[in-house]
DNA sequence: TCATTTCTTAACATTTTCTTAACATCTATT
DNA sequence: AATAGATGTTAAGAAAATGTTAAGAAATGA
């Protein structure tokens, strides 16, 4: 799933040229100007997975903001990448201590920024767990399948389809809402091409297949 | 390779102080609040090669951990320095007893604590540890591979990536999970470079070769 | 320094996966 | 039963990913 970042930046080319290559590696990603506005879309969106700060902001100072956020419990777990024209070995730590995860000192380079996203985000969500429901067995450590103990072998795009399905169970989901949450928001596909998924994977799934239940003019779901 | 280090501290100053000082000596670091958390850390990071303990944590007495930590085998062979408070005789007697390599008493000087660690992970980096999967034998102490009995030279790169997969069996990995753990962070390198390397790989494993498996849009893991 | 080894990348080959369109089948309604 | 509109299925071409090689760059060592 899309991971969403908030990027706290005053300067407008330096966000857009974050945003876009943020937006290149596939993360969601939402702008502010200053502290303020960072709080307010903070307290507005739901799930955001990380932050990029900005420390030499206009107004409320980039450090104040840091503070706030990690003593507002609901904000405090967000990982924190400080940006910074500082290099003092002093502001790191004070920043380092005021709750952030890593830093970037300012001229940075964009792979770099990636790496430290990448890095940290992988930190904070290991991704591995095992789903298991109605006999089928998804294990996104190894990426494999098995029904009823059988190993299957399913595609990436196949997987994704099963897993949203299995963490779902009962739920109906549009084909846009698939298209959307297991490809990318942005593939322009016609809609039937989840139909041919759903058909492979219930072919896939042997006599488990027929849990994948159309349900008809809205889409289809998950259920015994 | 760069090496990670857990940090188990529940004083999240001094956690974050620790962590900035190793990353600034190019380690790779690992935060864990308590115990609980630190053996959740351990179970779902591959490679951490040393453990920073401070003995004085809530929950699961840091003493217990210790000893738990060194009756799990997967785990005995990580290094643990100890940090403490209590500075009795009897108290590092105890703790040495129990399996730690060395110890620290707060207040710390991050210059010794920084040598210790240099020290200690010195001392265990040319340990004689041999990963035997599958019929594949690495010896890191003399960096020699063989299959089946039979030796194979690999480079330091060959080398560095198949211990990654040996000790990971069945676990997939991204090209920039790889890029990584067997590269630097900040190398800035295009993935296929790993394809490349892998594909020099499978051709020194011979018959063995085909037990690195492509997992196609993921990456790469090794499986029967 | 030069020689040698190792690494990175680009180019091309091969394989896998995806998307779509065509046709089949089903279902609800008249 | 006929029809219309939806879903099911299949297969072929397109697209994307991986495999492999080799050449130049970079690192290493004499």
């Amino acid at each position: 799933m899309k991971k969403t970042i908030l990027i706290v930046e005053d300067e407008k080319d330096i966000r857009e040229l974050i945003r876009f290559n943020l937006q290149k590696e596939n993360y969601e990603t939402i702008g502010a100007e200053d502290a303020n506005e960072a709080l307010l879309t903070l307290r507005n969106n739901i799930g955001i997975d990380l932050i990029l700060l900005d420390l030499m902001l206009p107004g409320l100072q980039g450090e104040e903001f840091l503070r706030l956020l990690k003593s507002e419990k609901k904000f405090a777990t967000i990982p924190v990448i400080i940006i910074t024209a500082k290099s003092g070995e002093k502001t790191m730590v004070n920043n380092l201590n005021a709750g952030a995860d890593d830093f970037l000192t300012k001229p940075f380079s964009i792979k770099v920024l990636i790496a430290k996203v990448k890095a940290v985000s992988r930190r904070f969500s290991p991704e591995l767990k095992i789903i298991e429901r109605y006999g089928i067995e998804l294990d996104t450590k190894s990426h494999t399948t098995s029904v009823d103990g059988e190993k299957v072998e399913l595609t990436k795009t196949e997987f994704d389809l099963l897993m949203l399905f299995l963490a779902n169970p009962n739920r109906v989901f549009t084909r846009d809402d698939i298209l959307n949450l297991v490809w990318n928001l942005d593939a322009d596909l016609n809609t039937r091409t989840v139909d041919a998924h759903i058909s492979n994977l219930r072919k896939k799934l042997g006599r488990k297949g027929n849990l994948l239940k159309s349900v008809p003019k809205i889409g289809y779901k998950l259920a015994e």
